[in-house]
DNA sequence: CTGTTAGCGCTTTCAT
DNA sequence: ATGAAAGCGCTAACAG
């Protein structure tokens, strides 16, 4: 029987693992293994980023060399205690089913840790009482700073008081309506319109058409429903014609009504462009079209918007507007973090709200319209 | 001017919102206001579980309604030094942009807020440094208890070491490798073939196919790759003619290239079902068979293996093996939270290895085979 | 059944 | 440059 425990704690945890179980060493112990004193090893593991010096370099060494022998790792609950700081931030998005969400953690996580911070994320599941119980855990850690993706109805207004009350500094994600208590980052969805629109003109395109998937009542219809009308405003600043609407509530499928639609016009009304909503509703338009014998871009440009990794492929290799989601990922720690460091994020009494320009990503599916359709 | 700030703390952080920040309520604090001890105040905000006692009702109420009125939340950080456990468990996974390990962390933190824990998550990317940084942080946080996905080759043996000594229980997920070190949950691939094998078995099909995308070299591939073999095993146990092997590089194109292999295939030699190694796989093709013009599952029967949203697309209707995340979560949860209560996971000496039952999902897609092609 | 006391491990101030 | 001391907010012993 090897199992043998060391029972050194008052309240020592029954062994989770079979095998020895010691309480973890601290800077005390440390410092008396090396036989200085516990504010040297404070000095010399948690050095403050200005003052680097205090120990002379032979006990430096001896600390670091101490503490790798005894497995040394900091107890960040003791020293958030004593700072009141966690070097944590917080992140709530509604669900990471949507790959949005994931890209932007990741971002975000690389970010931050290049500053010393790390990101720890929930999710709502479009739920108020959820978002309220995560929001309430990390009040309580506490967390230094707050990413917040809310849904719009419903506001946990309490809770964000709290935040406010106690220094929380908190950055909205796209947030529409909240922008009056806070600060936020967001695509910019008007740009985007905008980058299509004036895209499509340049290559000579006249009749165009905006295809998306606004027809269920959630969230992601209400984003395609802006979307479209940011195209269309665009437009109409270049074009007498309106934009063709094409509307479906299938973002996987629609393609193939919508080119059903397309293939069944006279070629003289035909659009000779078709911006997207998304880039899955394009690629599935783009299958359809050629399904029905229209050819991309030779009869048709296509445009989509967000670049997803499927438009990369090379079957598809679809032309974009690429909405960037590292760079709002940035954005948002770059805002929070000037939040932390005391920096106000008001303007003139109003919440600062930075919008992400969009990036327009030629690939193959759009071009000039052929001179026959002029 | 209305902004007014309080500088109450003795390292005061500058005001991260303008308004007024304040130094957040305290047990002490709320024992003042109520005019009661520290420790009754701590006997009703952090009950024990047993004793629910020593209090009376209406100091109790008195201490509640401080508390609220003064906005208080406990801080965790101060619990946690006290305690020395922080009710938080952490889980490493390689990425988030996998569905699998998206949905395993939403069931997880379900199943974990249940017991009162809360679930922080980290991706490896699938490396190793950044690994053993996001483990490095969570043994310094500390968490209580760690899940773990990791990639083969690569472990971080000194920080796992470091978990076992300071009784931090450790699990694996789907972890073939390193069971000798640490209990695991995992997917009984071996009982989905199983399922598979017996469920075209008993449909009457006696010619069949495992169809895969096992030619990359990656993790992916490598799973695909032992869902085909444990497979060809259940299925040897069954019938003397070994499944014809279908094998592509692209999970989700490279349905067409197996579909027009079967098609060219006389009906006499041509496999009556088809097992899959993915849902994405089957469905790419299903889609692909309609289009050679071969119904399924009419002239042949095609089985999924996940259950993936798509597989219930009444488009679809896929027949499937499904390998229940919820289930595997909560398993995980169970195997950890017994750890954490001290019951040993070992049983003779070897970790507990507990595998999660597959379940067939019947749909449409298969059915008994065509008596002409018997 | 209430109150007093002594820490948890770390940071920070102040004195040497 | 180094050491001593106080305290972060909470919990868990023990005494009344």
């Amino acid at each position: 029987m090897m199992t043998r425990i060391i029972y050194l704690m008052k309240n020592t945890p029954a062994p989770a693992e079979t095998g020895t179980v010691t309480k973890p060493p601290t800077m005390t112990l440390i410092a008396r293994h090396a036989g200085v004193s516990r504010v040297a090893v404070h000095a010399v593991l948690s050095p403050r980023p200005g003052s680097n010096i205090g120990v002379s370099q032979e006990k430096r060494d001896l600390i670091l060399k101490v503490a790798r022998e005894l497995g040394y790792v900091r107890n960040e609950s003791a020293r958030s205690l004593a700072t009141g700081r966690t070097n944590t931030i917080g992140v709530i998005v509604q669900s990471l089913k949507t790959r949005f969400f994931t890209d932007f953690f990741t971002y975000l996580d690389e970010v931050c840790y290049a500053d010393g911070y790390s990101v720890t994320i929930s999710t709502s599941e479009f739920t108020s009482a959820r978002e309220a119980r995560h929001l309430r855990t990390m009040v309580s850690r506490p967390v230094d700073g707050l990413i917040l993706a809310q849904s719009s109805p419903w506001h946990n207004d309490d809770l964000l008081e709290q935040c406010s009350v106690r220094g929380i500094p908190v950055v909205l994600l796209g947030g529409d309506d909240l922008e009056l208590k806070f600060p936020s980052v967001a695509f910019d969805t008007a740009g985007a319109g905008e980058l299509a629109a004036d895209y499509f003109y340049r290559l000579g395109h006249r009749r165009v058409a905006f295809f998306h998937a606004g027809e269920a009542g959630d969230d992601s219809a209400r984003m395609h429903n802006v979307r479209h009308s940011f195209f269309a405003q665009a437009w109409g600043r270049r074009s007498l014609s309106a934009p063709l609407a094409l509307v479906t509530g299938d973002p996987a499928h629609g393609g193939i009504q919508a080119a059903a639609k397309l293939a069944a016009l006279a070629p003289a009304d035909r659009p000779t462009a078709v911006a997207c909503g998304t880039d899955e509703l394009a690629i599935s338009l783009i299958y359809a079209l050629r399904t029905a014998g229209l050819r991309v871009p030779e009869d048709l440009s296509v445009v989509g918007c967000d670049d997803i990794p499927a438009a990369a492929d090379p079957g598809i290799a679809l032309t974009t507007v690429k909405l960037p989601t590292d760079g709002l990922a940035r954005q948002a720690w770059q805002l929070l973090s000037r939040k932390l460091h005391g920096k106000p994020s008001t303007k003139g009494g109003k919440h600062s709200k930075i919008l992400v320009p969009p990036e327009l990503v030629a690939r193959a599916t759009a071009a000039s319209p052929p001179p026959a359709a002029l």
